[in-house]
DNA sequence: CTAAATGTTAAGCC
DNA sequence: GGGCTTAACATTTA
């Protein structure tokens, strides 16, 4: 579920809630639900991993985590959500085991769209940019940072890296200029990519490092790894990926 | 069956 | 208090 290709198609299985208006909402999650009902959906949006249901008092912001799912105009047996939403006619979204907030405030003002690898405003100059400013970072912690590539997760850093012949544990300050500029301009491509092949169910089939034990270029063992600040999961190839130090 | 995972936050420690 | 590391959370899949 959580990566950003995901959130962008949880939005277009949504889109048809823009205008509705919530008749009740329910669910497990702490927060006052109250201030929900009565109240009109005026976007749907998303930002990186982040779900965002905007009304006019208040937006929904959901996070899905590493386990969240949810279930639009059906429910999940035996399973209590964290959050549901009720429309006219029966409509419905159900959120489950997910992070639920509220934020106040203009959502152009609270969140820079120009880092989102998925949206229109993406900006891959301000990430090289951001990139250049921290030099000693390791590209597989780079890849991961939600201020620079907002919605890029695990999977999308292993595919990254390997298709650009970088190996996880390179300095961003080492890369050469070009080099760097691929991993930005890949981050976003492979993310439409991702995108594509997951509404198609495909996506798994078209991983060649996530997950791997095989380098599908030199036939060697994947190199396998807990790296970064993060100890996030790394498969990588010694012979074609490239360490810049 | 057990373990680990597409992720983030908050507590805990120096 | 800051900056870092670790634990907690929760569900599906291998």
């Amino acid at each position: 579920m959580p990566e950003g290709p995901s959130i962008v198609i949880l939005r277009g299985e949504t889109k048809k809630f823009v205008g509705k208006i919530i008749r009740e909402a329910s669910g497990n999650s702490r927060l006052d639900k109250e201030p929900l009902v009565g109240q009109r959906i005026l976007s749907i949006r998303s930002f990186g991993k982040q779900f965002l249901i905007e009304l006019p008092k208040l937006t929904i912001r959901i996070h899905f985590m590493l386990f969240g799912s949810y279930a639009i105009d059906a429910r999940k047996e035996n399973r209590v959500p964290r959050l549901q939403l009720h429309f006219a006619r029966g409509a419905e979204m159900n959120f489950y085991a997910c992070s639920v907030r509220y934020l106040s405030g203009d959502l152009d003002e609270l969140y820079d769209w120009r880092t989102d690898v998925m949206s229109d405003a993406w900006d891959a100059r301000l990430a090289l940019r951001r990139l250049r400013a921290q030099p000693n970072a390791l590209v597989c912690d780079a890849l991961l940072d939600q201020d620079i590539f907002a919605g890029v997760g695990n999977i999308i850093k292993n595919e990254v890296l390997f298709r650009q012949r970088i190996h996880p544990l390179s300095k961003v300050g080492a890369l050469p200029a070009a080099k760097l500029r691929a991993v930005v301009k890949d981050a976003r491509d492979y993310s439409f990519l991702f995108l594509d092949w997951k509404k198609k169910f495909v996506l798994r089939k078209h991983w060649q490092a996530h997950n791997k034990s095989m380098c599908p270029r030199d036939h060697v063992k994947f190199t396998f790894g807990m790296l970064g600040v993060r100890h996030r999961r790394s498969f990588y190839c010694e012979l074609c990926q490239k360490k810049y130090t």
